[in-house]
DNA sequence: TTGACATATTCCCATATAGGTATGTAATGT
DNA sequence: ACATTACATACCTATATGGGAATATGTCAA
């Protein structure tokens, strides 16, 4: 199979760089889709595409003003995502805790003083 | 073009929800690839290049013990995504109060009953 | 109605997977 | 050295785009 359809799901529509600059330019202010053609630099096609990715997934808002469409991200829907990268937060803390403390107890051992190449049993190397 | 590379992309290896969850179950312990094949329910390559591309971006490491190699989530890599979206948090937090606000004066101004069919020329309809 | 303007859609093509199957490779036991 | 275990890779296929070009749709102005 290929990959998952972005449609339907925010982390998949986020995923592509131009729909992330695309959140940010329109975080604060309504813009019509000229303005953003002309802010990340594809054409009008394109960008009316992403823009439909983004409305699918509800992560932009349009409304109607004439012959133009203002859009506008929908700040909601990034909540879930915020929401579960922040339940690793715990785990990068402590991590930053143990690298701190191994680092210590290195030095404190003489370990710190190691040859660059020398092997230690008890540390396996983290191989590519 | 196709979409960009999962590769050197974090937001794009987490878009799959396979990673998501590996990544979730990688977060306290270390565990080795059968268990995670057991965990995930896909065959073993499969798992493998989920973990391949985790790797790459620095979501995982790796470190062997015997013949087993033993997987733990690199939460810091996490972060940026967190820091990005935390970008968004003011915007979504503004949009509640406005929807609390304009509830309450839609109904101060008796447009609270206004017909579920009705078009208000001054609020144009969001249209698909 | 006709014309211009602002967007959305459709069509086409190159490319990047996700999974499955088969195979290569490193480490351990006998 | 040989078999076995635990993974990683290579290869193949169906599918989902992303971008550009052409075209359709919707709206306002004269």
């Amino acid at each position: 199979m290929a990959r998952a359809a972005t449609t339907s799901d925010p982390f998949n529509a986020v995923a592509e760089p131009r729909r992330r600059q695309i959140l940010t330019f329109l975080a604060a202010d309504e813009r019509d889709v000229s303005e953003i053609v002309i802010a990340v630099g594809l054409d009008q096609p394109s960008v009316s595409k992403h823009l439909g990715v983004l409305r699918r997934v509800g992560l932009v808002r349009v409304r109607r003003n004439g012959r133009h469409r203002l859009y506008r991200t929908n700040a909601e829907a990034l909540k879930p995502m915020h929401e579960w990268t922040e339940t690793f937060e715990r785990f990068w803390r402590h991590q930053l805790n143990r690298v701190k403390e191994r680092a210590e107890a290195h030095v404190n051992s003489g370990l710190a003083s190691q040859q660059p190449g020398s092997t230690n049993p008890k540390f396996p190397k983290e191989d590519v």
